[in-house]
DNA sequence: CCTGCCGGGAC
DNA sequence: GTCCCGGCAGG
């Protein structure tokens, strides 16, 4: 059947499921084809696509057409990546009620005082959008729902919603877009400054990393393979190892297409790191490391103790964790009946919990 | 007794 | 990791 061709719509028209992963490279592909005028390179690993929604940028700063140019190129930027501009991004909202949470402010007032304006410049600031965005912070979003429409404000519905056959098995774990109503349900959320900070260093979901890179750290090539993980340590090892044991093609292969560049990611290795073994290698992922925000009662405070158990006597379980109560939802066994074992989920020929009918 | 599934063992 | 089953608890 058309596997690519669906491969590749979902590509462009946003990524999805296991492609999400792979945007990175894709990023700093794109990066690298831009014209750069001395600008950092993006940091790797900060994308986690989803399409959602597309909106005109709305030069704010007095950019004048030269803004509404750079928003186009963006767009298109990031269009081609399958990438939609978060609405922070583009500056909206000024008049919208109430003070927005944090980070958003517009990109555009950033890049207009890097660069002056000459011919050629839309590409210059979009490359330094995309670095702008790599610093930028990952907001877990809503699901792709509709859009609000700004009023007042043209939106830009530039990729097209998902298309069926991608968001067929959307989740949340992705999404990426601006929400301002679960931005402010998530206090916790680091509001990382943009790109540049005056002492040189960038920061990630608050963290400074130095701009340079340390002599104690070493780029590594990371397979994004599902569940796969290998690292290795030349980029051209990674293709090959992408190409022979990924993508089934031969090792040799004089002339790849470069598919394999989707396929891993850069990574920053702490040498010292390295000789206590690679699995701490796994790169923190901004999205699922964020712990979720409980602002429980313990959650400021000292770190409690360790919980050390009390010095059990020998033949004492420990309390049995409460049964589950039984649901309402007939099960697998129920509803198939002993007969067509064959049609029961899993979990329910293993005498596990059901999987198919939850409560 | 029937059902759901936990705990644990075999592979 | 998958797969299986003894046995327990609730109904």
């Amino acid at each position: 059947m058309g596997q690519e061709e669906t491969a590749s719509s979902c590509t462009r028209a946003g990524l999805d499921g296991d492609e999400e992963q792979f945007l990175p490279q894709r990023v700093l592909r794109h990066w690298n084809r831009l014209p750069r005028a001395g600008l950092e390179s993006p940091t790797l690993g900060m994308f986690t696509p989803r399409v959602a929604e597309a909106s005109v940028p709305r030069v704010s700063g007095g950019l004048g057409s030269a803004g509404e140019r750079l928003g186009l190129m963006i767009l298109k930027v990031f269009s081609s990546l399958g990438v939609l501009v978060p609405r922070w991004v583009v500056g909206r909202d000024e008049g919208s009620q109430g003070p927005r949470p944090s980070p958003p402010q517009p990109l555009f007032a950033l890049v207009g005082r890097k660069l002056s304006g000459k011919a050629g410049i839309d590409e210059v600031m979009a490359a330094a959008v995309l670095t702008s965005l790599s610093t930028s912070p990952l907001v877990l979003g809503h699901p792709p729902a509709a859009p609000a429409p700004e009023p007042g404000g043209e939106v830009w519905k530039e990729a097209p919603t998902m298309s069926s056959s991608c968001s067929s098995s959307s989740n949340t774990s992705g999404d990426w877009s601006w929400d301002p109503a679960s931005d402010r349900s998530t206090p916790s959320t680091p509001s990382p400054p943009l790109s540049s900070h005056p002492d040189g260093t960038h920061f990630v979901f608050g963290e400074p990393v130095p701009r340079k890179r340390k002599n104690s750290t070493k780029v590594m090539f990371k397979c994004l393979w599902k569940s796969c993980g290998k690292v290795l340590s030349s980029s051209s090892g990674m293709q090959k190892h992408i190409r022979t044991a990924h993508l089934g093609r031969k090792a040799d292969l004089e002339q790849s297409d470069g598919e394999e560049d989707f396929y891993y990611t850069e990574l920053d290795v702490d040498v010292e790191s390295l000789t206590d073994g690679l699995s701490s290698l796994t790169p923190v992922s901004p999205t699922s490391s964020v712990p979720p925000a409980f602002p429980g009662p313990e959650a400021q405070g000292p770190v409690p103790p360790v919980p050390l158990p009390t010095p059990a006597p020998p033949p004492p379980k420990p309390p049995a964790v409460p049964r589950r109560p039984r649901g309402e939802a007939k099960k697998c066994r129920k509803v198939y009946g002993m007969e067509n074992r064959e049609l029961w989920c899993t979990a329910c020929r293993w005498k596990k919990a059901c999987q198919r009918f939850l409560d």
